[in-house]
DNA sequence: AACTATTTATAAGA
DNA sequence: TTCTTATAAATAGTT
């Protein structure tokens, strides 16, 4: 459709390849919007020149995003589907760790344990045993480190009245015994205080 | 271009409109097929029918997928990348339920618990001693099981012996009671069975 | 699905 | 690029 007729082949000259590109890729847009309005039709069309510029056209009813879901349903291709595979796949495989370890969990807390053998049960048993020891070592351990703050307490107390009285006493009397100490000493609650402490820095 | 000129609108009639749809959309894969080959372009088209058919057409130097790619490059619009981050969203929420699993099963097993609190011990520690409650009270249950079982066989086996005693002894002389029954009774090993098995009824 | 009168697209030239 | 225009191509309405 021209001045002349033409081969549909590559078009040799340069300049008259871009001009053409240029014309022909209008007239494509144009067709391609005509037949969206004229039919109902729903058309994408992207196009990328030699030179890397794109011009695109979607119609206006569907985003290219739907008409590029609706292409794969349809065609049976895979777009971005295999890069969603991955994705997929990994989300499976969580899914499946997850499932395990919430039926660990379960087993643990006695539950669905019907279809376990006994050297599982025994297994799962021995492990909960384990787990109930140290949970017991540590609430002794907490509990001896709360008695020992509340007799470091009290005998802070002790210590300070007993001070108080002596500077009281001092203030007309000063008396010492031979070794330069104060005649009053503070005697602990409990006298295993040590022991105790030394058992816990063991752990 | 044709025997009239036409508005560019909706053609209302249903078959014209078919047949329309058919001739241009020919027309508009012939012109992309052109383009492609006079200018060295790259064109990706679909088309779908207002019945839903599809009709693509795709240079034969770039796959659609790499035509896509290209476009979102170009354009910086998302196609699947929006997607895409729904998964990657999808799978760091299961991974973080993962990893919360993992803490309260190394909870349940007495490991990492320094950093618990009383309550929070106190609690873990009764859903473990109810979990061992529960293991305790099957394996003993799967154990009297296992001993219905032995005495039933040990039964069965005895009740044979004098049955065959019972039916070589009347091969002389039909010896029966007055109600008509042999004179030897099986005798259970265990008396109190029937107890037994209420008790696991129960459960 | 053909036909064909017309419209439309566009090749070549400016 | 854009305009012009002769001509090829597409297609609307008809058969």
């Amino acid at each position: 459709m021209g001045r002349g007729k033409i081969e549909i082949k590559r078009i040799e000259n340069a300049n008259n390849r871009v001009v053409t590109f240029s014309k022909r890729r209008n007239g494509l847009v144009k067709k391609a919007k005509e037949i969206t309005v004229l039919c109902d039709a729903k058309v994408a069309l992207i196009v990328f020149a030699s030179n890397g510029k794109m011009t695109d056209y979607c119609c206006p009813s569907m985003d290219l995003g739907a008409m590029l879901d609706q292409y794969q349903k349809l065609s049976g291709k895979k777009l971005w589907d295999a890069k969603h595979e991955n994705l997929s796949n990994e989300i499976d495989m969580i899914k499946k760790e997850n499932d395990s370890l919430q039926l660990e969990l379960r087993h643990l807390k006695g539950e669905d344990i019907q279809s376990l053998n006994l050297k599982n049960l025994m297994g799962i048993e021995h492990a909960i045993e384990h787990g109930l020891d140290k949970m017991e070592f540590l609430m002794t351990k907490r509990r001896n480190e709360k008695m020992l703050v509340e007799e470091n307490r009290q005998l802070s107390f002790q210590l300070q009245q007993q001070e108080m009285a002596i500077a009281s006493n001092a203030r007309g009397m000063m008396m010492r015994d031979q070794n330069g100490q104060f005649g009053y000493r503070v005697q602990p609650i409990q006298p295993n205080l040590q022991e105790k402490i030394m058992s816990l820095v063991i752990d």
